[in-house]
DNA sequence: TTGTATGCGTTATCAC
DNA sequence: GTGATAACGCATACAA
């Protein structure tokens, strides 16, 4: 079943030496222009294909690096993994996938192969921005980036969503379009990006003279439940209700929209909705459809592998925490029109 | 930055020869109980780490293996990639992700590429369980299993997910729960999935000696939309509401339990509601809560996975089609209790 | 029990 | 212009 074409196999072949062939397919040192036509001629025929493993022994090099993840199902993981990928083979580097599963043992064995493996870096990636690897990356001896996650070690390398400045967006937006009692319905505050969140939201609203309405910043679970429970306390609420809503997450929003659909609001006409993630099935499906932040997760996969490439090649790069501007899609919840 | 210690430098530390620290580290040949120590003492010491691309040249396989996919963001592609992950990784192979995007072009690189790697198999995934990947498996030269991809190619190995069997099963549940009106909601007819799935639906009612209500087996899109829209036709048809139907996929029971709720009907009281996917972030935020069939895709992932790793250690395995068996997810969307 | 020599498939350094 | 030859890091048949 094998097909081991050496270049050994061309060489006698084409009957001229081993490293003849090897110049001629590789366009270095001098060679005749017949010969190499030739030689080429002959690789081509035989179906030879370079042994990588061969090759990479001998460049110290294997053009290949891993991903270690915790969360391999987790739906942010998806996008940035394409990116990466997309990145990284769009320079002839291929990338081993590797599920640690939460489970320092198989973290251990997964790092072990691919360091075995000669992998000429790493891409960390977590379920949320603020974990911590446990691990100890300066002892890898080889590039490391994190992607949507974060690192306490010096000199780590971190690319994030820029959450604070999602926000500050949507908010800008509601703010635009004419709102002026806008409130924020969060995710857990335990999580990072809930914070900043709520930072980018404050700040637009304090750059516009506003404030947030009283009993207006609410925080819960990543849930559509959670949003249809906002959605009652903002409508029970004596505060009266609000005219936007900066939502934590598109299920949230989601959630956030039955609830009022069915307690009779108006959308947008009474209230705007904006919120965040961008994740399609979901936006899409709401009614009204969401205005949404998204947070480029593709592209932070991309420059993640881009970082990778050129620590590789020995460039210097800024340490520290790097946020990857997000995008807001327009949909229908703002009442804006589809193209502003 | 690198950490190049060879096997050369631990011989030499040990004082020893390289083919006794080999010898010593691998248990193969006979030596002393001290050496042996010895030798892995050092070697320890030094973080000696065998150089797997020299061992892959060596043997003449790699362990490692490679996932084709033209869909990498597809909602199916994570479970299966995390199943033969998993499986891979417990028998000490790495597995290179590559994603072809539907590009001719891209895949052959990524071909070209994991050849040169020299992997010991390879795993072709796709979109759809009734895609054709493009692509000559027999000149390939290595073993090829395809996961939720099936190939006409003669000999090959196909793992697919039951859908018949899935239907079937989810209606004889409904049909044990003492529903006798039982629609059928589905995907798009060009779908070998949702042809299955209307064959195993019209199996169980047959065997129950029961028939589908006339028009009441719809098809439309894997959509929300169209799930809502459906539930607008079974309310407003002549033939009276069905009480309970089968939906083709979580998406469309959410669409439906919205029309319904929204339409006054309740459920599971007047009818039950059964689905596909198990996509838990659809079917557990639906009112009600979705019964659903779970395809395994992880499982079906898994055993894609070992059935490369047989091929590839040379046993034989029956080339053909092999249906992963679903498992019915109990919720509330039918009534029951929650175990049964 | 240990060491020497050879090969795995390539590239690169040198002679010729 | 072309061809031996020595690496790259490791495993193994064979010799000692």
């Amino acid at each position: 079943m094998r097909t081991p074409v050496t270049i050994r196999n061309v060489a006698t072949e084409a009957g001229v030496s081993i490293s003849t062939v090897s110049k001629a397919l590789n366009g270095t040192g001098h060679i005749g222009a017949k010969t190499r036509e030739h030689v080429i001629a002959v690789a081509n025929r035989l179906g030879f294909r370079p042994n990588d493993l061969a090759q990479s022994l001998h460049r110290g090099r294997s053009f290949s690096v891993g991903i270690l993840s915790n969360d391999i199902y987790g739906r942010f993981t998806l996008p940035i993994v394409g990116g990466i990928e997309e990145a990284l083979s769009d320079n002839r580097v291929s990338v081993f996938l590797c599920n640690a599963a939460d489970d320092l043992e198989r973290q251990k064995r997964h790092l072990d192969a691919l360091l075995a493996k000669r992998i000429d870096g790493l891409i960390l990636t977590a379920r949320r921005t603020d974990y911590l690897a446990p691990l100890d990356i300066a002892a890898l001896g080889i590039p490391v980036v994190h992607a949507y996650a974060q690192s306490a070690a010096p000199g780590a390398i971190c690319i994030l969503p820029d959450d604070e400045g999602g926000a500050y967006d949507a908010t800008r937006h509601l703010i635009a379009l004419g709102r002026k009692r806008i409130a924020h319905v969060g995710g857990p505050q335990s999580f990072e990006a809930t914070r900043l969140r709520q930072a980018g939201y404050r700040a637009a609203l304090k750059e516009a003279g506003l404030a947030p309405p009283p009993d207006s910043e609410l925080f819960g679970a990543w849930s559509e439940e959670w949003g249809r429970d906002a959605a009652r306390r903002l409508i029970d609420g004596k505060a009266g209700l609000p005219d936007a809503i900066v939502c934590g997450s598109d299920q949230i929003a989601r959630g956030m929209a039955d609830g009022l659909r069915e307690g009779g609001i108006d959308m947008p006409g009474q209230t705007a909705l904006v919120s965040f993630d961008n994740w399609d099935v979901i936006a899409a499906a709401t009614r009204p459809a969401l205005t949404t932040v998204d947070p480029n997760l593709k592209e932070l996969g991309a420059q993640a592998g881009l970082t990778l490439l050129s620590l590789i090649e020995g460039k210097d790069v800024k340490p520290g925490i790097r946020r990857v501007p997000s995008k807001l899609i327009i949909r229908r919840s703002c009442g804006s029109p589809d193209r502003s």
